[in-house]
DNA sequence: ACAGGATGATAAAGAAAATCAACAGCCAGC
DNA sequence: GCTGGCTGTTGATTTTCTTTATCATCCTGT
C-alpha cells in the first residue's frame, strides 16, 4: 500500500480544512478543543488516513460542526453572504419601501438594531464568534467587513447577513461616520 | 476499555442496521456488494467498533447510499409513502379533476401507466428493485402493496409513492380485478 | 541576528479497527 | 432424524488509525 488512500468521492481532508479555515482555527487550536492532537488532523487533512466515525465527530464538535452538516455542505451551494444592493427585494407596499435582507432563508427570528460606526472605530482586535445569526444594511458611509475568512467593503446600500458562529470583524477605515440597520438573533440584545 | 464504545449522539450501529433491514439485505449479502466481510458489518452494527468514514461509505456504497444521506436522514422525517384518498391534492380546474399524488416532493419526472391486475395476479416472488421512482392510484379493486418492509393493502382511492431501489412487490388477493393507474421514473416505459 | 512562540509535517510506538476462520442457531426439504 | 444453506456472532491475527515526540519553517518582538 502508498499514499494515495480515498481515490473516492468525498475528499474529507480538503474538506476539514477548509471548514477549520473558514473558523479560523490552526490544527492544534482545534486539537486541543476536540480533545485529539494535531497530528491526527494533519493527517486526516492530507487524506493519509481516513478518521474512524467517532473521531471525525470529535474533531467536528471542536468546531463545532454536525456530522450530517458536514457530509452536506457540498450539496448545499454556500449559504449567500453579501447582499448587493440590487439583489435586495422590496416587500414594501404603495409608498412605503421595505427591502428584504436574506429573503431566501425562510426562519429568521431577530432584533434590529441601528448602529453608528466612528471614523476608525471597529469592534476589537480579535474576532467576534457567538450563537445566532446576524444581518444589517449600511445607511450611510462605508464598512469593512470580515466574515469567515473573506473580507469586503460594503457601502451604502449594501447589506450582509450570515451565522455569528462565522468569525467576523466590522472596521470603519473611511473619513465618514458609518451607520447600519441591523438585526442580531436570538431577539434579545 | 471496554465494549460501551460511543456514549455519544449519532448511533451509527443501529442506524446502519435499520437501513440495510429498509433494503431487505443480509449482513452477508451487503458484506458482499460493500466489498468488506460480514463481520465488520455484524460488529459496526453493535456499535463494538467506530468505522472509519472510508470504510463506511464502502458498506453504504453497497446498498447503495451517500454519506450525506445516511447522516441527515434522522432530521428529514421518512418520506411519505402511502398517501390515503383524502390527503390527495385536486390540482384540476373547472370541470377537469386532477389529483396530485407526492405533490410535496418538488422534482418529479416520470411516465404515467395505466395497469390491470387480474384476481391473485403479481409481480412475481422476488422483490422489485430498480432505479428511479414510481407512484400510483388504485382505481378500481384491491392491492396488497409491500415497500422497504411495510406492507399495506390499499382500495380505491389511495395511492403510493417510493424510491423504487426500494425492493416492491404488487399482489392482488381479492376476487375483483384490479385497476391502477401508475408512473414511473426515469420517463421510459 | 537571535530567541520565543506559533505554524504544519512526520517516524515510531501504541491502540483500535478490519479480516479470517471458525462457531452456534434457525429453517426448509429430503 | 439428518443435511445443506442461510442467519448473525466471536477469538485471534493482520491492517489501519491515533498518539507521542520530534522536526523544520515562518513570524514577531527584542
Amino acid at each position: 500500500m502508498f499514499n494515495i488512500i480515498d481515490s473516492m468521492s468525498l475528499d474529507v481532508g480538503v474538506h476539514l480544512k477548509a471548514v477549520r479555515q473558514m473558523y479560523g482555527l490552526s490544527q492544534r487550536e482545534l486539537a486541543k478543543r476536540a480533545g485529539v492532537t494535531n497530528g491526527l488532523i494533519s493527517l486526516i487533512e492530507q487524506n493519509r488516513v481516513s478518521p474512524s466515525v467517532s473521531s471525525l465527530k470529535k474533531v467536528l464538535d471542536g468546531i463545532p460542526m454536525a456530522l450530517a452538516e458536514f457530509f452536506t455542505m457540498d450539496l448545499a451551494e454556500k449559504p449567500q453572504v453579501f447582499f448587493p444592493r440590487q439583489q435586495l427585494a422590496d416587500i414594501g407596499t404603495e409608498g412605503v419601501e421595505l427591502r428584504l435582507v436574506g429573503g431566501q432563508s425562510a426562519k429568521r427570528s431577530m432584533s434590529i438594531l441601528h448602529e453608528r460606526y466612528a471614523p476608525g472605530a471597529d469592534t476589537g482586535e480579535e474576532m467576534l464568534s457567538h450563537a445566532g445569526e446576524e444581518g444589517g444594511v449600511i445607511v450611510h458611509g462605508k464598512i469593512e467587513l470580515s466574515v469567515g475568512g473573506e473580507i469586503q467593503v460594503l457601502g451604502i446600500g449594501d447589506a450582509y447577513y450570515f451565522k455569528s458562529s462565522l468569525p467576523h470583524r466590522f472596521r470603519n477605515n473611511g473619513r465618514e461616520e458609518c451607520e447600519i440597520v441591523s438585526a442580531s438573533s436570538p431577539p434579545t440584545f
